[in-house]
DNA sequence: TCCCTGTCGATGCAATTGCATCTATATGGA
DNA sequence: TCCATATAGATGCAATTGCATCGACAGGGA
């Protein structure tokens, strides 16, 4: 395969768009550890459950939704049920896996979450750009994912 | 302060930023383990150090420019130096403190990862927005920066 | 000069991560 | 049925990271 070179172009928006991702990220970040409250990750497990209802995911399925290894997810769960905050159950027809369904104490834990996460997208994204803006920057990353992946 | 929620095209354009700059930079650094190359972060650093010249930069200097804890840097630098990438010189006027310098290796290391680096970046980038779309891309993550930060 | 405070960079220790591998179960074919 | 292979999820161990703190020097005021 042919080696090429990016434009100046290209270099640029790379470039900002790792670091503005960083900088907004760590900010969050920042944020929620300020309001003792966990990280992201936790919330984005928390975020596909609760979205996921009674029948809850396995974890096979939660990697393919959120963007971690299997074995971060393996531990990711095992600290979240450690804290009762999802609970694991065994699936009937395959003895291999589980289920892992939020419980009551997840979901208050994922609204207190959103109320510093919502708060600092609004601060960082929608206060700085238009709707209009964030429909066209929407776009135009929509554009770069991967094709060979679902999301 | 007063907790605010953000708007649908604020939250779309959010997740999107957050999964395709991880999809990138996933992407990128795999290809670069896949060469037996250092990761982007030595690349940060390599990058800099090399557009600073012979003068080379302080480590504090380095932690403005990339976005780094001053403990990750300070480790960073060890290993950097350990590998012969680049060197530690005592500076004169101020005896708490050390010049890094690119050496020649490094140099040449910087030239190898970017071979795959640049190559990435055009096969992620260059080749799915037009030069024009870059620049609006570019335009617009521009305007989500930090304020307060200098880059 | 002598403190007091601030900045530079390194580091001990605990927590987390990455890698490789493991156990257990499933699935399909001979 | 039996075996070979594949998949789900967990885990031992080494490497890396984060946090807190440290030691060393700088700079300014009394």
């Amino acid at each position: 395969m042919k080696k090429k070179s990016p434009s100046p172009e290209a270099i640029a928006a790379w470039a900002r768009l790792v670091r503005v991702s960083r900088q907004l990220v760590e900010r969050t970040e920042d944020a929620l550890k300020a309001s003792g409250l966990p990280s992201l990750a936790w919330y984005d497990v928390l975020h596909e459950l609760a979205e996921a209802g009674e029948g809850g995911l396995r974890p096979f399925e939660l990697i393919d939704r959120i963007l971690l290894a299997q074995y971060s997810v393996s531990r990711l769960l095992a600290r979240l049920e450690m804290d009762g905050l999802i609970e694991k159950l065994p699936v009937s027809d395959d003895g291999r896996g589980q289920t892992v369904r939020i419980t009551a104490s997840g979901r208050e834990m994922r609204r207190r979450i959103w109320a510093v996460y919502g708060a600092s997208i609004a601060d960082q994204m929608g206060d700085r750009l238009s709707a209009q803006d964030l429909k066209t920057l929407a776009s135009l990353l929509g554009r770069l994912r991967d094709p060979t992946i679902s999301d």
